[in-house]
DNA sequence: CTGAAAGCGCTAACAA
DNA sequence: TTGTTAGCGCTTTCAG
């Protein structure tokens, strides 16, 4: 059972030494003998003494701590990028705090004040197209995931990792038309953003234009799809009026689940009559069966260039690069 | 943008007041009168002051901060209470620090030293059968979710809070009868232990005697519940060696799945020859067409108990109670 | 009602 | 190579 009662001042005594060496020693920073380092050692070991951080936050004015603000951890995809970071953090000496939005921009602006009050290291934000960075800490770093690369940011210390969506917008349709689809359905959440920014639409359009195919307009369905009803009552709608599609690119997997089942309810067999993909490669899209073409986004190296470039920041390093972008992979299941 | 560098003494030398009277007004202890009180608030909002919660951690030997600490937050039940958890603490003024074992203890001990000298001011733990609570400060509250309540615990601070698995086992058994079941397969990744202590078969057991039915104990499947794969084995095996049954009772909702999948296959339909009834109450039992019925486990009112005795001992008053049990619900939908 | 001052446990500049 | 000491920003006792 840990105690908590020994400083380093107790240490300090027990070996003989000054609270200067011990903490010299502590933080691997030279100047002592190897003699000294051992008999401290020793006395550590044997008082289960554990460095006081909170101490030492004070006295160097940062904790070894970073901030993680995301929508919410309920969500699949966030939840592995947040586990992936607080392993990683975890080996780097550092706690993981995290913060949830719940899409609310306030309780973003109000986590900021407590990420301020608490000198936190650095923030990782899981962006979420409400957040306003810019209420944060300027002096603190702050690395962005999934923030939109054509949004600009005027803050020091900031680097973004997103996914190159239209690269695997691209790719999806791309696999649609191999598989031999030619009236494709393209569904999601954010349609009319995409249609002027967003990099998915541009993929998608591009894969059809290079193949010589027509964007139906009637085919591009602007749905919630964090679920599957949305997407089941949209494409049911389509099937009763009697618009044919014979492959769907969703923008999540939990909209190809409703896709799926509208098919199969109108004897539309999948993947025979039509084709359908999901994104986020999420546990649903494994569960199904046939399980559910998807696309890997990578959520573990996402994390991986968040905390590197965080940690480079953090220690002063110059950054060469301020854009970490990871490309999707596609996989193909049973579905298409 | 905030600003990082405005202390106490700059707030006390701008309102012409000392640094007690500025902490007395930021912690409402009183002794000020209104005059100074709003002079010194003024201040603060001006100079957008926020006390540095460090140097408050140190001097107070307590962070206003909470150590959760979970399997996975990649698990929807668990990221479900995670963050109800988060929200609430924030409420109260409290950081959450989360900590994933990945089902590891070594981690677990490690993450201990870290709480420690983080001097948090509590703990929840979200229980996984690996995590040894004994290695934890003795001196810091903690609340364990899920813990076996037959697990005898010495520590001082300590409540549980879990789900009466039992009840809810039984109340599943009873509607499955209540449906016309009459050989209902019990599916679960911990039977051997159950057998021994849990309450998840006590409940399955008792509802079945009280109904004069026997169980079979080729219908006591034990698998890998966490995806659907395992379970959709199991199925096929059974159907294929002829033993029947007209009823599943899983531990989870991917298990559910698995079954479903497995009984289409062979054309055995869902509900009319067989129900099926998972557990948990996750995104997917509502994602799937029929959708699969459930347990719901209330995440937010164990989060909701778990937060409210943890502030109790925080706050140093006198526990009524040391476990708080949570009924669960039975949710019928589509396969049932 | 208000202020002076000690000190939480640590780091780092400076002295030896 | 080692020690002394100031001070990080705050709370709280004690004196007024």
């Amino acid at each position: 059972m840990v105690k908590n009662n020994v400083s380093i001042r107790d240490i300090a005594e027990k070996s003989g030494v000054s609270v200067a060496t011990v903490s010299r020693v502590i933080n691997n920073r030279g100047k002592y003998s190897k003699e000294t380092r051992d008999r401290v050692l020793k006395v550590i070991r044997e008082f289960d003494y554990t460095p006081n951080m909170t101490a030492k936050a004070l006295r160097i004015r940062r904790q070894q701590a970073i901030g993680v603000i995301l929508p919410e951890v309920t969500n699949e995809y966030f939840a592995a990028i947040t586990l992936k970071i607080q392993e990683q953090l975890f080996d780097l000496g550092y706690i993981t705090m995290i913060f949830n939005t719940s899409y609310n921009n306030e309780y973003a602006v109000r986590y900021s004040e407590m990420i301020k009050a608490q000198n936190v290291s650095g923030i990782i934000c899981i962006y979420d197209r409400q957040t306003d960075i810019n209420k944060f800490p300027e002096d603190i770093p702050i690395v962005c995931i999934g923030y939109d690369p054509k949004t600009k940011v005027k803050r020091k210390n900031f680097a973004r990792v997103y996914v190159d969506v239209a690269h695997a917008s691209w790719v999806v349709t791309n696999a649609l038309i191999a598989k031999g689809c030619r009236k494709i359905l393209y569904m999601s959440n954010w349609l009319k953003k995409e249609e002027g920014v967003s990099g998915r639409f541009l993929g998608f359009k591009k894969a059809m234009e290079e193949n010589g195919l027509e964007i139906d307009k009637r085919l591009l369905i602007d749905v919630d799809t964090t679920g599957a009803s949305s997407a089941y009552e949209a494409v049911t709608r389509l099937i009763k009026s009697g618009i044919e599609f014979d492959g769907v690119a969703c923008n999540s997997d939990q909209a190809a689940t409703g896709v799926i089942f509208a098919l199969n309810a109108h004897n539309i067999n999948v993947p025979r009559d039509v084709k359908v993909i999901g994104f986020d490669n999420t546990a649903v899209s494994k569960l199904f069966m046939p399980a559910i073409s998807s696309v890997e986004v990578r959520p573990e190296l996402q994390s991986k260039y968040a905390v590197e470039c965080l940690m480079a920041m953090i220690n002063g390093e110059k950054l060469d690069r301020h854009e970490y972008v990871v490309s999707a992979e596609v996989i193909l299941r049973g579905t298409t």
